[in-house]
DNA sequence: GCGACAG
DNA sequence: ATCTTGTCGC
């Protein structure tokens, strides 16, 4: 992955062309095993620790980790994500022993300029399932959901519905979840609510974020830890 | 030209 | 994204 030495105009490139491999339609298997990514960085460092979290589904009891350490040049620019943390995630996906059904990842999928966010890109590559769970708005309009766990609203540009700002909790703030591949607008909002205890963010995102935070901080090695089933 | 702008 | 201080509520 030579993403360090692109320039804008040719990642630009390459989110077209990737474009059209995306595959936007209800899903058409089983849910079993749901991963979650995420990256965790220093401010102003180079070394970026990427980590997926493989959880049990829909119990979301927590089974696999695999962490990744990798050194990345090319610099945050918004709606240029996936250039930054996709080399680092794809080290870690090909190191799982066993892949997700489908991967939840912490950005955009669809909800995007170009329709190329960090989830689709990540897709497209792979050929995996994936979601964008977002804590914020990158494109397109929306009207405030209700209230109430479970209220959501679309995110639309146009006419075209690129994703649902979803109340995962009552009275936080909405999260943004769009289809990444495999997946359509609908499916992607049920398995993301399905995901969501107590908190604001999915099971995967927290575990993923909570995993390379403690990667990055020395309190977990890197590679793969298999998390044995409690009895 | 002026705002907006995932992580 | 990360860091930091303070407040609210279970």
């Amino acid at each position: 992955m030579h993403y360090d030495t692109l320039s804008i105009p040719e990642a630009t490139r390459l989110q077209q062309a990737l474009r059209e491999k995306l595959v936007i339609q209800p899903r058409d298997f089983p849910l079993q095993v749901v991963g979650g990514a995420d990256i965790s960085f220093n401010r102003f460092s180079t070394t970026v620790y990427a980590g997926i979290v493989l959880l049990s589904f829909p119990a979301l009891q927590p089974l696999t980790y695999s962490l990744v350490k990798k050194e990345v040049h090319f610099p945050y620019v918004p709606g240029y994500l996936a250039f930054r943390e996709v080399p680092a995630l794809m080290e870690a996906w090909e190191q799982l022993p066993l892949k997700p059904d489908v991967l939840v990842v912490d950005g955009h999928g669809i909800a995007h300029p170009r329709r190329m966010g960090i989830a689709a890109h990540f897709g497209a590559l792979s050929g995996q399932a994936s979601i964008g769970c977002a804590k914020k708005r990158l494109f397109g309009t929306y009207t405030e959901p209700g209230p109430e766990r479970g209220a959501y609203t679309p995110l639309l540009h146009k006419e075209e519905v690129i994703g649902s700002v979803l109340r995962t909790k009552a009275h936080v703030k909405p999260v943004f979840v769009s289809p990444g591949h495999r997946m359509d607008v609908q499916d992607s909002l049920s398995l993301i609510l399905q995901c969501c205890g107590r908190y604001r963010l999915p099971e995967p995102t927290r575990l993923a974020h909570a995993a390379v935070n403690r990667f990055r901080l020395g309190e977990l090695p890197e590679g793969i830890t298999q998390i044995p089933a409690d009895h």
